[in-house]
DNA sequence: ACCTGAACACCGTTCAAGT
DNA sequence: ACCTGAACACCGTTCAAGT
């Protein structure tokens, strides 16, 4: 019971190395996930980690993968079917913030295809024209990424302790600062900023292309 | 004539600083964008250059900035307003792939709320009721913004030195590898993807939304 | 085969010392 | 005021040496 062993007992594996990666994110943000601090947190080197991934890069898509596994698998009626996705995401990326740098960015490809395919499968299920489908999931599928980044670039923006309520506050106050002959527009809205809720406005804005799609079809 | 210039006799200056980060970026990628790299091609040291600039965060901000600069000044028809910005960011993430990371990611700030004032204009003026025009405007918004995204990863994924069409290429062959039965949609679409242009789909999923904006209205 | 941890080749950023 | 470049506090990754 030497050899295969670690020091606490447990022996480094994919798993455990993965597991350790997303709660040193959710933890520390996206700065904190460090070969250092991560093998640390395993006790063991930061070579031990080499052994079982292959680079940084790796280590973050299989955590992406991990914490959304399984969020593509969805029923039920085509359009609803949609919006569970969509939401299962943007609840995912609330939750872990730094996911949504990833989808957005690095596309860890797996887990993005997974997207796609189950994105194309219901617009397919919708009646949209076959020339048409590729087009319709790209929109729902590009969509709902950039949500995600801008989510994350949110979230990476402000302070880590500050809840919703409070960014969205001093982003109002930011918003109302501005010069009105400039910027018409976000000083108008402004004034909706408060009573706002990103994720009511990621679905009407799903509503948005699902309308969009469905319309060029009737 | 001494004190005030530089070995070279041209002074530093945020502007001088800005446009040497930009033609890095485009040089040698986002990972080329080094303060040792950068001062180097400045004939001075790493130093000098936070006498211009707070960080490197605020440099790829200012260059994605300066290349971004009156993109979102566009006239005519808000429809095609919308679109000929688009296409403007399209064409400018297509030249300069490291600008996508930016805006789908952090985000610098006034370049983004140009970008989204510009696309609330055109809502407004396509007669979107005023409760509405928060939704929509926000929906254009990420829409192009996470083609951004997709795009830049795209770009960063694969060789520096292939065209498009040999990324197509790629992708086709990696998609029809794809079994059916997991898959069906991505296999199905596969054979779409060689006469396939991404900023025709581009400009399909932008009017996509677009009439699911319109089609509310109505 | 797997682990260890020192070492390599870098980073962004700071700061004393110069002009 | 601005520049210089060595130095600080880190990185990801590699690799000889161990078990």
């Amino acid at each position: 019971m030497a050899s295969r062993t670690r020091a606490d007992g447990s022996p480094l594996s994919r798993e455990r190395i993965v597991a350790a990666a997303v709660e040193l994110l959710d933890t520390s943000g996206e700065a904190g996930l460090t070969f250092r601090a991560l093998s640390a947190h395993l006790s063991t080197g930061p070579g031990a980690i080499y052994h079982h991934v292959a680079s940084k890069d790796e280590l973050l898509a299989a955590a992406t993968g991990a914490v959304l596994s399984g969020v593509s698998d969805v029923r039920g009626e085509p359009r609803e079917a949609v919006r569970a996705l969509g939401l299962a995401l943007f609840d995912a990326i609330d939750a872990h913030p730094w996911i949504g740098t990833q989808l957005a960015g690095l596309a860890s490809q797996s887990v993005t295809l997974r997207i796609f395919e189950a994105l194309g499968q219901r617009v397919q299920a919708l009646g949209v024209p076959g020339p048409s489908q590729f087009d319709a999931a790209s929109a729902l599928f590009n969509y709902i990424l950039g949500v995600a980044g801008q989510n994350a670039a949110n979230a990476r923006a402000h302070t880590r302790g500050a809840t919703r309520a409070e960014v969205l506050g001093i982003e109002a106050t930011h918003w109302e600062t501005l010069d009105p002959a400039e910027y018409p527009f976000a000083v108008t809205v402004a004034a909706q900023l408060r009573e706002h809720d990103d994720r009511e406005q990621f679905l009407a804005g799903l509503d948005l292309v699902l309308t969009g799609i469905t319309a060029r079809g009737a």
